[in-house]
DNA sequence: TTGTAAGCGTTATCAA
DNA sequence: TTGATAACGCTTACAA
């Protein structure tokens, strides 16, 4: 038998199995759905020839039928950040246990992919989504929002009001942060922030802001610096600054709004040869999994990954599921995890402080 | 206007917007499927009214009629190992680019829910799908062939003829890590595998055997160790071994299967105190993006995992799109980056290794 | 250039 | 207990 000759395996549907069960094609739909009507002898019959056509529904036709998908849509910003594969994980493992799929999309920061994303999602017909969104006050969200789109946010809270969102609090986050570099006698911090149009940025800032105030410490615009989310992004920020005269002296930790982004000072260390932290103490943010495996092992900011994932896609599948209409809004504190990035500063170094604050 | 009386979002179809056009609604759909035949004028119309609805087409529906999802299943085996992330990324990329969606799917080196997932994808009908299966004998692979499901292989070979695979030679992996520790004076090598049911972890153990054969060493079975691919998994091996006087002074290196393996040596070595390379010289495979940054740099093989990405996807529409039949087998050869966590070995020891031998 | 109608593979209502 | 039929929202061959 020539490959040529191999039979082209058809498609077998329940019309199929009608025709060799000698029935008609809607007893067997209802016999495969184990409709109690249905004699339990012609059941039996109508399952066990099923199996022997290796039948398998066509879930697009159910679906169009019942205007129920069983597909989740997920959209996050990028797949390569290790913050996300824990929420992914615990996604998949949840959703499909009680029977769902999930639709993967990337939105790259990007607010034409994400809206793109969004009506993709739509079109297939999704029962719901989960969305980490780039902006939290963009069209992309009233998009979801006109169409009835069952979603619950994650990462960024939405400025609306009927909306369901597990998040971490991110302005916590620059709080304890902040405060943690200053009771280890850091002034002069950097703020490594990430894409400008990104609202966890904006949050963050605002919390590191007032931390700085409240501390009377003095804010230092060229101390903020806003970069993309990834190591590189770090790697190159400190490229360009190291060696540049307007930041010799001008701070002694770095506040990394993401651990990708500490990676990337801790690439330019190597390369620049400073040391972390006798030169600059580093902390980051999400606690990534490699953190502590890190050199020295990385101070960062604790966001629990797992429970996002748990709790999205619980109050979602309730939304799905049983209808519920309210909206849950849960945050989580997150919290520092300190590991060797981070170092007192010596005395002598805030005595020089403040001789520069009083030279100004 | 209370929010009981928002008037809930009712899909719309080409239906609605034929009556506002008075056109027939077939018209509709070739207006907006951009039909030659179909006055200029009215096309305009129709899209524009179309556009006004918030209109978006029911995907369901389409791809039930023209046999077509533009949906592609993606089934791995751990969403949380970061050798996936860069090759989701690329097919994310390329495919969303191709106007393709992915369906994810985790089947946690587990034969059952592979079927599940495999089944799933063809109920959910996807035009084709990237699996990287768990093994290469399997009937699950046989359920893919049997249903002529378009599909391209990753990570390990199915053993099929006709078939398209897209894979990291192992073999080669196996064969250049274990002369890399030989080459240094390695001569009694741990090796940590995967699941033993994973074909990775055979066609990795045959490569290293042969070679340890061809370097006339001895082979001993209690050096070789098969574990869950995680972080816990190297770490409870190690913690199991180090104290265990069954394997005093029977390694000097560890070869592991995978980057996340080497990470629980290295946390083993922190909690147990004893050094790498010094104690023992580690490398790892897959050299995912974090190898660079532990302590010591990971000495790893490179699996060209954006390769494996960008391949697979080609192939795959090519089947799709084009129909071609005729199956692509690409195997990458891996290759060594050396960095810290291999050192030679001092000779004292080799001598002592001959000692030990000799006593046999 | 536009409209009619059949069909994709299900589910679900009603009739037999 | 089973069967006929309409419907889900779209594409497409054919008729007008």
């Amino acid at each position: 038998m020539s490959s040529k000759n191999r039979k082209k395996a058809k498609k077998i549907t329940i019309k199929e199995i009608a025709e060799k069960a000698n029935v008609s094609f809607s007893t067997v739909a209802k016999a495969l759905n184990n409709d109690p009507l249905i004699a339990k002898k012609t059941k039996e019959r109508i399952i066990k020839i099923a199996e022997n056509l290796n039948y398998y529904p066509n879930m697009l036709a159910a679906s169009l039928r019942m205007k129920k998908t069983k597909s989740i849509g997920i959209i996050l910003n990028d797949l390569t950040n290790p913050l996300y594969y824990e929420t992914i994980k615990i996604i998949e493992t949840n959703l499909s246990k009680r029977g769902y799929t999930i639709i993967l999309s990337d939105s790259n920061y990007n607010l034409e992919i994400e809206k793109k994303n969004i009506i993709t999602m739509m079109a297939k017909q999704v029962d719901g989504v989960i969305i980490s969104p780039i902006n939290s006050a963009s069209e992309n969200i009233d998009l979801i929002l006109k169409n009835d789109l069952k979603a619950v946010f994650i990462d960024v809270i939405p400025q609306r009001k009927s909306i369901s969102y597990v998040c971490i609090n991110h302005n916590t986050a620059a709080i304890k942060s902040t405060n943690f570099l200053i009771d280890k006698g850091h002034k002069k911090i950097l703020l490594l922030l990430g894409p400008v149009n990104l609202s966890s940025s904006e949050t963050f800032l605002r919390g590191h802001l007032e931390t700085l105030t409240l501390n009377n410490i003095k804010k230092d615009k060229s101390l903020i610096i806003y970069s993309e989310l990834s190591i590189n992004g770090g790697y190159e920020i400190m490229l360009k600054i190291y060696n540049n005269q307007e930041y010799k002296d001008k701070f002694s930790a770095i506040l990394c709004i993401s651990d990708l982004l500490a990676m990337g000072v801790y690439k330019a260390s190597i390369e620049l040869n400073f040391k972390i932290p006798e030169k600059f103490s580093i902390i980051g943010y999400d606690n990534i999994f490699v953190a502590p495996y890190l050199n020295p092992p990385l101070t960062t900011i604790h966001a629990q990954k797992t429970k996002v994932g748990i709790y999205s896609t619980e109050i979602l599948l309730e939304k799905i599921e049983k209808n519920i209409k309210d909206n849950k809004k849960i945050d989580f504190e997150p919290y520092i995890i300190e590991r060797k990035s981070v170092c007192k500063i010596k005395k002598s170094n805030k005595k020089n402080h403040y001789k520069i604050r009083k030279l100004k």
